[in-house]
DNA sequence: CAAGCGTGGAC
DNA sequence: TGTCCAAGCTT
């Protein structure tokens, strides 16, 4: 019998051989693709976690201009950190970042930590991104586990389960860890990026490219795949699959009113509190519809205290955040000295002020929708909304 | 271990 | 247009 006719087996060494050229000829122009300090890595590695590429360049341009180092980072005021940071969600990184900064200067003396152990110690890093600073800047043969490696390798081997699971999310691991050690023994006759920091940090960013551009969710492009002579997934026709993850939470809808009340060419706005979802983000005054039948016209009469005549209806901005999909209804009001100025906290700013603040995604929207010449006027009957160019007067 | 934590891209 | 989901971490 012929054995060069079985499917080569995936082992560690034959997947790093397919892969450090592959991903040589086939890497994406990222940005922290030309850099190997460890400070450029770290804030790439938080931004993108759970977050698209194509998001984040610009965020990641604009952050290492304007905090170029972990000392800049450690010494900005919070609220420029969070400006830096406001769109891309998961406040609690941008915090952490900072966080993280100040601990590198004061318990590593400023230098960044090579290791993935003193790396997870850091606030915000868990064992991904220790294992991802400490391979791609430090070329060390930390393992990764990324959503899109799950998917490489739940269909390389063609493993069932949720890999989330304690069982297959060691196994996982474990096969990582494998490949990412045959890396470090590859010789130097291998193809190289040339600014990166070596084989380890090549093939751990090569299984996480595979898995952003070809072995993807929903159409993996198996015929140019270069694994795929070694796919048990692909050669039983079962790619896609494979991850088996778990059903996400069911969505659940929310509906807000939103007051944006005016005095004197200010508008109230208030800080949101640390114990909720933004926490210290900027907000308009609103308040959650919870009592059906939902009416929002009744509601910000009722809410507000003031007649309907006495305030316009923009456009309702939609948005979802997690497993909530949220309506806002906003109403535009001159207000003199309303309750809310007392009640919340709330402080009156110029809408250029707002510029300079930090704002929920859902409010930022708000805000430039009060920058432009058009308001959308909201008609009592939702069938009947139409556009207008009216103003509060 | 499940749930909370955001947002916008992509199809 | 709705649905999925993207280089996860924390509690």
């Amino acid at each position: 019998m012929l054995l060069s006719h079985d499917p080569p087996l995936p082992t560690p060494r034959a997947v790093v051989a397919a892969l450090l050229p592959w991903f040589a000829a086939n890497a994406r122009d990222l940005p922290w693709r030309h850099t190997v300090d460890p400070y450029a890595i770290w804030i790439s590695e938080i931004m993108l976690q759970q977050t698209q590429v194509k998001t984040v360049i610009p965020y990641w341009e604009r952050w290492l201009r304007d905090l170029p180092d972990a000392a800049a980072l450690a010494a900005a005021p919070e609220a420029r950190v969070l400006k830096l940071w406001e769109g891309l969600g998961y406040y609690s990184r941008a915090r952490n970042l900072q966080q993280a900064a100040r601990l590198v200067l004061e318990k590593f003396a400023g230098r960044f930590p090579t290791s993935a152990a003193d790396l997870i110690t850091l606030p915000g890093i868990g064992r991904y991104t220790a294992g991802a600073i400490a391979s791609i800047a430090f070329n060390q043969p930390a393992p990764i586990l990324d959503g899109n490696v799950i998917r490489v390798l739940t269909r390389l081997h063609s493993l069932p389960g949720d890999p989330k699971g304690k069982l297959l999310n060691a196994k996982l691991w474990q096969l990582a860890e494998e490949l990412v050690g045959a890396a470090a023994q590859v010789p130097n006759s291998y193809p190289r990026i040339p600014e990166s920091a070596g084989p380890c940090s090549a093939l751990n960013q090569a299984l996480m490219e595979l898995g952003a551009t070809l072995c993807t969710p929903r159409s993996p492009a198996c015929l140019v795949c270069p694994l795929a002579d070694q796919c048990r997934a692909h050669q039983a026709g079962q790619a896609l699959a494979f991850p088996q993850s778990k059903a996400r939470a069911v969505v659940t809808e929310r509906r807000f009113v939103v007051a944006v009340l005016e005095r004197a060419g200010k508008v109230l706005v208030r800080q949101r509190p640390s114990d909720v979802v933004n926490a210290g983000l900027w907000e308009f005054p609103n308040e959650e519809l919870t009592a059906p039948p939902l009416d929002p016209l009744a509601a910000a009469v009722r809410w507000l205290n003031l007649p309907a005549s006495g305030f316009m209806g923009l456009k309702s901005v939609k948005h979802s955040i997690t497993r909530y999909r949220i309506t806002l209804d906003v109403f535009r009001a001159a207000a003199g000295s309303h309750r809310l100025a007392v009640e919340t906290g709330a402080v009156w700013l110029a809408l250029a002020e707002l510029e300079a603040l930090a704002f929920t995604s859902a409010h930022r929207r708000i805000a430039r929708q009060l920058d432009g010449p058009v308001s959308v006027l909201l008609s009592r009957r939702k069938s009947n909304a139409r556009p207008s160019r009216e103003r509060v007067g």
